[in-house]
DNA sequence: CGCTAACCGAGACGGTACGTCCCGTCTTTAC
DNA sequence: GTAAAGACGGGACGTACCGTCTCGGTTAGCG
């Protein structure tokens, strides 16, 4: 009875039940909590009910187990508009700048965000269920490759040594911070980036830019 | 310590009862199969007690929970002679050589060893609990640590450029490793190595650096 | 009420929709189904819509619950034209002759017939449930019914001593039959009733015995 | 092995553990008080578990399912010394003293008994559970086995016809008491046993029986 | 013969109990 | 006296039904 849906009747599919998606959302949103607050390891669906008020039974009804909550949770993620990971600034000039941009993007969002706070969970989750590591290995591999195709634009430019390997170079950098984060007690600072980039890029400044 | 216990010696630390090095030897060895079995996550006591055939009573008498047992076994580790990671070859002539080497024994290192399946799970673990954080962090510095003598070493020597610092590139170079082993399809293969240092440090033999 | 609605009777009662008739029907069937096959405690509303391809809704929308659902399931039972409980056979001669005939028909009846089957349950069930109780309970005293007065009959026609009291005599008549299906692994055979009669009754007619 | 027992050795067998026997105990009687109250259908291992304060791994620790407990609560009624059925008192004096005085405990018995409560429940359940059933059955022959017995007596002693079958008799006689109990709202009284006896077996003392 | 009221199916929802597995603590028994 | 065995209370797992509810879609029968 909602509206007659007269006329243009954008009514793309069969309109989902309002109580579901309801359901779905609060569900997703405290799991992601979950996942941020005690890990993979640690998650308890229970808990996430407790977190969301909903009940065991819906959540069951939604998703089959642990597994693909946890995935769908992180898949919402991607979508979420405001998501630190979400869209990487391509602002910069020069290909150098851009490549430093983004590095110190990734820095910043490898400090705080939820996608952060859950990666090592992903990690280890990853290591043992197929659906999370393709979706997981997915997920890398398209925010890299901004960062590829940045250090790619550089050496075509010339401001890069044609000895370097793009997607090598996207997987020191990107590891890098990375590795600070999960090996380290120190995560990278941003501020870090240009050193970072001058080290595995070679000299920035000087470089013909001073 | 345990060393020959030469001469008399007539009891300076209680000698332990060989009844519990055996049984803490059945047990570490078996929290490394469950480990890297079943990750961090699925890591059950009981489990291990069934491959172990020690009784659960005598596990929490040596170890409080998972959490000291599994940082125990990993200690374990990096005393047993034969371990993949136990001793870095720096066999190497020239700096860069011995980079090199270093980063292929790395790459090779996080391909099999037991370690690198325990990797995820300690990943997970390091984030939620202290102790685990410590221990994990140490180790990694440690083994570090030789990849920076190395690249400090070559720098001084001129063989890579002034601009790199030692710190980074280290982190760069096994983070590049650790990236694409935990975040990707497809791990680093050790025959990488040149290519990667090369991307990294600069030009190899060819580049003399100038 | 119900009565042959004779003559013009223009609806005095609405005209029941037949398509409630059809649910009502179909879940009715399948109700006494599930409560012969798995009893009154395994009785499931959901399983009977699954039997009768009716819709849970529909189920509650016509019964408030499982409890009421198996009485009216049971009261249809009554009903029934071809029900083996319905019609007792009051064709015999004499006053012990029709006994026996009654008796036969209810060792009969207790084997194989669908209200035997759901005997057990109803038992149980009435002792929790005062609906149930008093459903069943006047459906047992109309049933013994017949038997109190074939038996009253013979001791006022002589056929019976005149110490006999019928109805503890029915009691023990029909519990005799009752206590064989229920509290024994071998129900009472029909061919057996001649010789209950005989026991609980005194010797037959003709006395041939002695 | 096992124990050195040196002397007298009246050790029965291998001492089990107290915690265990007082947990069976618990659970069973919380078991029976659950049984009585709402049946077996109605029977919930949760619901024994907060009466009992037993936890539920240790309640399936001792029983695979509420099939195998329900039996043992129930065996463990015939243990019982006080209980209601246990013992039968056959002090009477002639065989037709010694019928009635069986068969007006019986009813005594059908009245009030922790057993008599939970009949209703073992009808149901012996009619799916085999377990239940070869149980309750055996538990029924024996119990009707001294009335038999005290019937045949007095058919031999001549007290009752020589026409009475034994078997059948006692059947009708417990069949009488029980349908009562479970057919009809209102239970056989026990001063009527005298009346029951004198239907089913003849008359009484005036029956010339000498 | 078309409209409206009702019934229907589908199934989401918050619950409760199931029976399983493991936790970490503890008691008991055997060597 | 210590080790093995394992009982115990607890809590999460994933499943099955419960009884309530909100939806659209359909169909009966009146006007």
């Amino acid at each position: 009875m909602r509206q007659t849906e007269s006329r243009t009747e954008t009514r793309t599919q069969t309109r989902v039940d309002p109580r579901i998606s309801e359901s779905r959302r609060l569900v997703l949103m405290a799991a992601l909590e979950e996942l941020a607050e005690v890990g993979y390891g640690g998650f308890a669906i229970e808990s996430v009910c407790r977190r969301s008020g909903v009940a065991k039974s819906t959540v069951y009804r939604h998703w089959p187990g642990k597994l693909t909550l946890v995935a769908d949770a992180l898949r919402s993620l991607n979508v979420q508009p405001g998501s630190a990971m979400a869209g990487v600034p391509p602002s910069g000039q020069t290909p150098r700048e851009r490549v430093v941009e983004i590095v110190r993007h990734l820095a910043t969002a490898f400090t705080g965000s939820t996608v952060a706070a859950c990666t090592p969970a992903l990690v280890d989750a990853a290591e043992h269920e197929t659906d999370i590591r393709d979706l997981f290995h997915e997920y890398n591999a398209e925010r890299r490759q901004t960062l590829v195709d940045a250090v790619t634009d550089g050496v075509v430019a010339g401001a890069f040594p044609a000895r370097v390997n793009p997607d090598l170079a996207a997987v020191a950098l990107a590891g890098a911070i990375m590795y600070r984060r999960l090996m380290t007690p120190t995560p990278m600072n941003p501020s870090d980036a240009e050193a970072l980039v001058a080290t595995v890029l070679g000299e920035g400044p000087s470089g013909r830019r001073g």
